[in-house]
DNA sequence: CGGAATTAAGAGTATTTTATCTTAAATTAG
DNA sequence: CTAATTTAAGATAAAATACTCTTAATTCCG
């Protein structure tokens, strides 16, 4: 049950690193990060430029450069990082893949899937970047392979 | 949110037009099948043929030949089937993709992504193809891009 | 038996996703 | 101002997924 791609994949666990960093207060290196992670350099820019663009994170290039939160990841959630990530049709797609599936032409799945994807849209809803980084400083969780 | 593979899409789409058919009493032709719902002909074998040799459909060559189900689609779950197409791992799988996460050594995600995952396999456990064909049936819905 | 219909299987191609390489632009420190 | 450091952006490459083509094997019907 592969729901999110590389790029989500990554992205989280970045975003994760810097909150457990220090709260995200400050600027973190991209190249400090992949390293740290275990991630290709190039992409992990590439990733976080898309959330750079989306308005989530702030980013600073020189020495000491990097990138920050641009709000608190108290505010941000789980659900919008995947929006900006994974595209915003992300909680309307047809499991049967069928492209004109939705209210008005519902294929078979369509209700059920609703609303299975509606509760986990919801639980996505109400959890913060915080939260989630939270459990992974308290509990020294890992986000390396 | 895209959970399930080409492979998965196309051949539950495939089983729940059998049943539609006829209860899935007889042969179904694949042509028939490919052609009805759009699906490459040769690719739609293949798939078929996975779940031919997992057990749960019979095949038999040709005029008149085709693929039908080896026990009732009133017995066979969605869990079962996607299982057998997208691999037995597939309820196993950490959000965040790392390698080693589990019960053992979880990622910061994992008791949370746990308990989604737990919670969707309980649904596909207890929805077999009958119910799923049932609906398609009764409302005329299209199985068809 | 012989030809047509049908699934099986393997090789080959195309598209998408993931990853890398190169160069440019911004910023800092000396 | 210059050199070093860092993100931005675009081009290219590798890997995975999706799809196609060809040939073989099986079964039916005349």
């Amino acid at each position: 049950m592969k729901v999110l791609s590389k790029v989500s994949e990554y992205g989280l666990r970045a975003l994760l690193y810097m909150v457990a960093k220090r709260g995200g207060q400050e600027y973190v290196s991209i190249r400090e990060m992949s390293e740290r992670l275990d991630i290709s350099f190039h992409f992990l820019t590439k990733i976080l430029q898309m959330l750079t663009q989306a308005n989530l994170l702030i980013s600073y290039r020189g020495p000491n450069g990097g990138v920050a939160f641009k709000k608190p990841p108290e505010e941000i959630r789980l659900s919008e990082v995947v929006l900006i990530l994974e595209g915003d049709d992300y909680f309307d797609k047809c499991l049967l893949g069928l492209p004109g599936c939705g209210d008005r032409q519902p294929c078979p799945m369509h209700q059920f899937w609703k609303e299975i994807k509606g509760s986990l849209k919801k639980e996505f809803d109400h959890t913060s970047l915080a939260e989630m980084g939270q459990i992974a400083v308290s509990r020294h969780l890992r986000l390396v392979p």
